[in-house]
DNA sequence: ATGAAAGCGCTAACAG
DNA sequence: CTGTTAGCGCTTTCAT
């Protein structure tokens, strides 16, 4: 090309300049290259119905152009809408609650909301150690595995004004909203199930969480009102495996021999009881019958097969996220606390 | 107290609704009610050491008085430090990615981080889909689980600027940064290690993914190396689990009842190999030998216990998040390519 | 050791 | 349909 240098010298570096800027591409180098103001780019990228369609479509190449990244921290401080939602666990790993996590975050994915994940670890006091954390990116949302207990944690929780729901679990207290079940009933259903079974000599293996604390108070008082005997309880510590389910079995078997029964707190725990039945040569369910919780995907599967106790993981995600979305989309909740159950899935296992 | 009515009325009214707005409470808030400027505030909140021991103690009062906690998308937006990390994983759900994502959340929580989870769902271009959402928190480093293969992915990861580290697999031609391991040697090794147990007749069984074709192509070549037979390949839909495992077991001694050997590209998959030979009344490793991949929690003491490749996760979670501190901390990073490498772990299945 | 001023990048509120 | 102005809450910079 040659330097045939005609008028617009200047306009052009300038506009070269803007459109490929040193540092971060911002609203503002779009709106040049696109002849509009940073508003304007801004409703085309977020209300495009709200502006003209060549000027949408000409700031959608201004930004295609450019490589525009919308800064969500910028939007989020100034809108006040993050389009965050934070997530507490225990744990990841082991099983049950990284079902919940992947359909939430599914759930949140599909109307745009990502998912900020912290980790409580099964200690006392790990969830108020994160409250800070989470609070301070301002979530559309906080989901809470189990029941807030800590009063601190819930004056905090309470304070942010965030939408809140816990989950797992049921108490007539919510923080705020809840979706879960009540594991006292469940306790007290598997009882009845068992006796109704047949079986009178039971044992309980469980983590030692409150969650589990409440299923065998279920239990035991069903154990009470069906005149069997009290159950044989053996703790292993949280989170959960398939070896603290053999060692647990182990130590049930070698203090209570005539044991016909094992309600166990987690499917991970009840596999690991099979595996030591079958090593022990001891068969299920004709001489020991099992029970499990969480109905992974490999209790189907097992075999024998294990009647274990199924929750709806993904509806519990759904309606948390939905409960999160009413909110934030300034809907009216009629009912704060909703309780989805559980079902006892009977397979061979007992 | 009597209404003796002493001077500073407006003063003390103003105090008082500075400290309780309506609002959320702000850095001004504190400031006031601490008797310092806001500067100082964000001063003793963030470098304490260059502040007055006193005055940090009035600002901590107030900080408590007041239940101010720090607006992170404001902090962020300032200083371009959002003391977040995204990770991107195919599915959280399933054992192994659960894993890494739990370690990861550990070592960045240890360093005041948060983790922002992504899920890509084994679609091809879902973390294509995954990454304006990402990109837009200004996060200060993005895991991803596997190599980044869409090449306008790679651009616009690139074009971030963010400090990238590619995990779970190795590549001459990293994003940015990758710890991990090769999939290919990983196949040879198993393939050789079967080789020395004496094993000819071997199938593969493993989910659709691009790692596991790597391991095949390794398993594949080692075999022309060592004069074995081809392997039976049966490829399961990701992700993976024990069902399928026990399928795809039956679907490959209908094809070739004379297996000696199977080599499973996840513990679960192997774990419904056992399943599936133990109703088939077929003795592992006597006429079955069984070698999974992950060595996940349940593989040391299933029965029999599981042979496996074991990845150390912890590793890998911790030096992704090494490599990020590092640049974000502006430290020169000298080998921008780490192999963790892997053990294959014996025991009663293989 | 502390403060005043400025501005990160965006969107709400109000024009026109 | 589009633009102007202001400011979200914080931290950086420069001053004192």
């Amino acid at each position: 090309m040659t330097k045939t240098a005609v008028e617009p010298v200047e306009p052009l570096r300038e506009l070269l300049k803007e459109a490929r800027p040193r540092g971060p591409v911002t609203l503002h180098n779009v709106a040049r290259l696109a002849n509009v103001s940073a508003v304007t780019v801004s409703r085309a990228l977020n209300e495009p119905g709200r502006v003209n369609k060549k000027t949408v479509q000409r700031v959608l190449e201004a930004v295609a152009q450019t490589g525009y990244v919308p800064n969500l921290l910028a939007g989020g401080l100034r809108s006040a809408r993050s389009k965050l939602v934070a997530a507490i666990v225990p744990s990841i790993s082991g099983g049950v609650f990284a079902e919940t996590i992947q359909h939430l975050t599914g759930a949140l994915a599909r109307k745009g909301y990502q998912l900020l994940l912290g980790q409580s670890g099964f200690v006392e006091g790990g969830e108020d150690a994160l409250l800070d954390a989470i609070i301070g990116r301002r979530p559309h949302g906080i989901v809470l595995t189990g029941i807030m207990h800590s009063a601190e944690g819930r004056r905090r929780l309470i304070a942010s004004g965030i939408p809140i729901v816990e989950t797992w679990d049921l108490t007539p207290t919510p923080v705020d909203m809840l979706v879960g079940f009540s594991h006292e009933r469940l306790g007290d259903e598997v009882c009845r199930f068992l006796v109704r079974k047949g079986y009178r000599r039971i044992a309980l293996i469980s983590g030692d969480d409150m969650r589990a604390r409440r299923r065998h108070e279920g239990f035991c008082r069903a154990a009470i009102s069906e005149n069997i005997a009290m159950p044989e309880v053996e703790l292993v510590a949280s989170p959960t495996n398939h070896q603290k389910g053999r060692l647990a079995l182990a130590r049930v078997l070698s203090r209570c021999p005539d044991i016909e029964a094992v309600f166990c707190g987690a499917d991970a725990l009840a596999m690991g009881v099979l595996t030591e039945a079958q090593v022990r040569g001891i068969s299920v369910p004709s001489q020991l019958a099992v029970v499990g919780h969480g109905d992974l995907n490999f209790a189907a599967t097992l075999h024998p097969s294990l009647t274990t106790v199924h929750i709806d993981y993904e509806r519990m995600a759904n309606e948390a996220a939905q409960f999160i979305f009413d909110r934030a989309e300034g809907r009216a909740i009629k009912n704060r606390v909703l309780d989805i159950g559980f079902s006892i899935v009977e397979r061979e296992s007992a």
